[in-house]
DNA sequence: CGCACGGTTGACCTGTATCAAGCCGGGTGG
DNA sequence: CCACCCGGCTTGATACAGGTCAACCGTGCG
């Protein structure tokens, strides 16, 4: 476990319209910056915190890749999501004051280590930042939804298309290209993911590049054909 | 849509410790009561709210059973959760200030309608309120991660007896018998929820019904061998 | 009483899992 | 620097859980 005690500010963060409320002033901007004690490192496949462990803080990823896992007491785990630079992990802490799933970096990443009441006292103050974190935590409900929508109604090519579609609308909310990606994920955890088997996505992702929608090399994508892609999601609305 | 005042009193509500964090003081108590507005009565088969309408307030359910579905643009629909009295619905309304599901009432149903920026507001106040919402919240979190374990990797067999186990476990809690229950929800309503075909829910039953563990009589259910139920769910741990 | 909706059951089909073999590419050690 | 190894990936053959389609039943409501 790497800690790493760098300050820094999020006033002056390139990726502040992600995890903070837009419209602070530049006194209330001053009172979030002693939100964030420090930052914290995290080695390609170590973890960022583990089931069980005591929660004390929501984390903010500055750089590098995570995948979040639940699993059982007889082994069975399952990725309930996959997480990127601007993006908050940790809230399913908060209900029991205890970690309920892993977090793992999928690549080497760092984090702003939010200490939870810290964030409950300043935002009884700021109430932009009150909403901010309420919003926070519903877009995470909302995206489940999601996942839930795709787990109980998607046949295989669907999944993958979808999943695809949201990782490229991330990256290129992010600045980077909506066709091109490098997958940080194996295909078993893309497939433990989706609901289905790595030998699964395999066949699916050659079944695209057969019909000229992606191109496939390892863990680099080309998404040649992103209208195709949506048609497979949802057939109806694109014609 | 059924709108009436009917003004009433958290603080003598015999769901207090359901809806409402413990330990408040007096004068807090009488704080908490000015936020719940209104009641509102929800026929069966009707909704709380839909997709798309505009988000104003959360919902304790005083009486009564709701599912929550989420919907494709092409028909698609995916029921998400069941919830009944004690419990919080509207929380995916928050992000985008839009509900982006539907709640529909399985049974005549009240439920208590909490202006969520009064919710803000006292809860800046009233620390104990503010942690509550977060756990609120982040227990849905939590909920929500087990249902992908569930529709990500269970076999329709663990899925159903899972189902069961959760829904006799919550009715316990409120004071019901844990062997006895009446489901309020059609098996294609269930299918739904556990990704299943609603012919593959009823023959799942039958085939429970088969090995003694339960008695299916329509929605009439009784739980003769939780235990056997465990262990489909978990064959490791419980033997 | 009869209809309609929800539920059950059967026969058959198909999508995905499973099992197995082989390939590719990057990192390590000689 | 090259050879080897190993983890991750692909592909094929086969099996099976659950989906699909269809018929029928039961029950509660108008």
């Amino acid at each position: 476990m790497n800690k790493e005690s760098i300050k820094v500010a999020c006033s002056n963060c390139n990726l502040r319209e992600l995890c903070m409320p837009m419209g602070l002033s530049e006194q209330e901007l001053r009172r979030v910056d002693e939100l964030v004690a420090v930052r914290r490192t995290v080695k390609r496949g170590a973890s960022l915190f583990h089931n069980g462990e005591k929660f004390t803080s929501l984390y903010a990823i500055r750089t590098g890749f995570f995948k979040t896992t639940v699993n059982t007491e007889d082994g069975r785990d399952q990725v309930t999501g996959f997480q990127m630079a601007g993006e908050i992990i940790g809230l399913d802490g908060i209900v029991n004051e205890l970690h309920t799933c892993d977090a793992i970096a999928l690549e080497d990443a760092e984090v702003c280590v939010l200490p939870f009441d810290r964030i409950e006292e300043i935002s009884r103050e700021i109430n932009s930042l009150q909403r901010h974190v309420h919003k926070i935590m519903s877009r995470e409900i909302v995206r489940e939804h999601g996942v839930m929508l795709l787990l109980g109604s998607m046949r295989a090519e669907e999944r993958l298309a979808a999943f695809l579609l949201n990782l490229v609308q991330r990256l290129q909310a992010r600045g980077f290209s909506k066709s091109e990606l490098i997958l940080r994920m194996t295909r078993e955890e893309i497939g433990s993911y989706l609901g289905m088997k790595l030998e699964t996505v395999s066949r699916t992702f050659s079944k695209f590049a057969d019909d000229g929608m992606v191109e496939v090399k390892q863990r680099h994508i080309h998404i040649c054909d992103a209208d195709a892609l949506k048609r497979i999601v949802n057939p109806q609305i694109c014609q």
